[in-house]
DNA sequence: CGTAAACATCCAAACTTTTAAATATTTGGT
DNA sequence: ACCAAATATTTAAAAGTTTGGATGTTTACG
């Protein structure tokens, strides 16, 4: 396991804005850009911002179709990070 | 799940120091701030910090014994938010 | 082509985190 | 009582993060 991946996956956890996006995602599959704007009440460049650090961070997959971007779950990439940390303790 | 214990736990976990106190503490069971001095090479207010978070994020315990304070991974939380993530993904 | 919608980038202000020097506190040993 | 060891606190500087305004890019639509 990458420890460098588990630092920079825990980094994009630890941020309530973040984190409602994630569990968002969790609930409703996909969303765009402009649906964070709406959830979080932040504005376009600071979701652009939120965003790029959770896909950066490889926990979410983002697929452009026309002028949206559609994020997703990496499930397999949570799934690893809760592996590691059941292992830890 | 208190989605503020997530939020603080995986800020803690967030740091390339606290990680590795975190891998030490897996593997070892327990340790004083002084071998975490040496183990990171940081100062020693640098390490009482870090060592605050990691007890204040609820993922480390602390018992003082005379002048040594002796950490310990809190188990339970760790499992507790890798049940959180596995879920989530 | 012109316009608007969706997103990205640049920039700077506000805020937070990280770090260590200095100092304080608590405890154990002599 | 004295001294040293282990940790905590205070303070301040450096670095990093978060935020939104202004602006840029790409794509859809009439």
């Amino acid at each position: 396991m990458e420890h460098r991946f588990v630092e920079k996956a825990t980094g994009a956890i630890a941020d309530k804005y973040r984190l409602s996006i994630l569990l968002e995602l969790s609930d409703k599959g996909s969303m765009t850009c402009t649906d964070i704007q709406e959830l979080t009440g932040l504005s376009q460049p600071c979701v652009s911002h939120h965003v790029k650090q959770l896909t950066e961070s490889g926990l979410v997959n983002a697929r452009k179709e026309g002028r949206n971007l559609y994020l997703s779950l990496n499930k397999e990439s949570l799934q690893q990070l809760s592996g590691f940390l059941e292992k830890l303790g």
